[in-house]
DNA sequence: CAGGATGTTGGGTC
DNA sequence: CGACCCAACATCCT
């Protein structure tokens, strides 16, 4: 689940909840989940507010930073109870002062790093391409020209536009009207161009959200009627396969293969 | 009850 | 470069 809509929900959430406060310890629950770094030092230090590059949640900790990613569960949990009992899926715990700010995942996929400098943090986010929101339309243009593959395939791609998900391209191509499996050399500038302006709305109107909304006229909503799940906008049954390796569903009157 | 599918990434092969 | 398969892991659905 957690594409760049869901992460900036994160973001949102650790900044009102946890940011500025300061660490008491960090409980590494799971000591498979802290991938890279160790948490030496970390007691003391106050915990910044967070950024997002694509699917990365990062804030600094004083002389350290600390990186999640969310995989396919993973999320953050706040509580200002001390006596909170701890959640089987709880596996780093940020202790700060006045709560207790959870990385929680049940699938364990993603995890937490605590880089030292910036060469580490390098290291981890420095092969992703620019942050979804931050592609103008030159820009867009630009990162696909010259790609081959289908939409789909680019735009999972997080080397070329970080933070879009599997859920994300599919709710930009039905807006586009674009059959997800299209090779993009058989797109030109103008649909390139609407692929472009699909993909900020489909952002735009999911961030406030943290999430793709749970509401009538999105794609992921009819999605997932597995059996019966009808367009939004026609109504059409719509289909469901495999592109790019992903379960990938899409309307074929919308979305024509052509 | 067994087997298959599931929003993530990364690695390998061809 | 790209398509495809597998692996990590835990749970849910058929």
């Amino acid at each position: 689940m957690p594409e760049l809509s869901d992460v900036e929900g994160f973001k949102r959430y650790l900044n009102r909840h946890a940011a500025g406060r300061r660490i008491e310890r960090v409980e590494v629950v799971d000591r498979s989940m802290l991938r890279k770094g160790s948490v030496r030092g970390l007691a003391g230090a106050e915990l910044g507010s967070a950024h997002r590059h694509g699917k990365w949640l990062i804030a600094d900790a004083d002389a350290a930073t600390v990186l999640m990613h969310f995989g396919m569960t993973g999320l953050l949990h706040w509580t200002a109870d001390q006596e909170a009992r701890r959640h089987v899926h709880d596996r780093v715990v940020f202790v700060v002062d006045g709560g207790e700010l959870a990385y929680r995942d049940m699938r364990k996929f993603g995890g937490v790093w605590i880089a030292r400098d910036e060469s580490q943090v390098r290291d981890l986010i420095g092969a992703l391409g620019p942050d979804a929101l931050d592609v103008e339309r030159d820009l867009f243009q630009q990162l696909l020209a010259g790609r081959r593959g289908s939409i789909k395939a680019a735009l999972m791609d997080q080397t070329v536009i970080a933070g879009l998900g599997n859920l994300l391209v599919d709710e930009t191509c039905w807006r586009a009207r674009l059959n997800p499996g299209l090779p993009l050399g058989r797109l030109g500038t103008e649909r390139r161009d609407r692929l472009h302006a699909c993909m900020q709305a489909v952002l735009r109107d999911s961030i406030p959200h943290g999430r793709i909304p749970p509401e009538p006229g999105w794609l992921t909503g009819a999605r997932d009627d597995r059996r019966s799940g009808a367009c939004p906008r026609c109504g059409t049954t719509l289909r469901r396969a495999t592109i790019a390796g992903r379960t990938t569903v899409w309307c074929p009157a919308c979305q024509p293969k052509r």
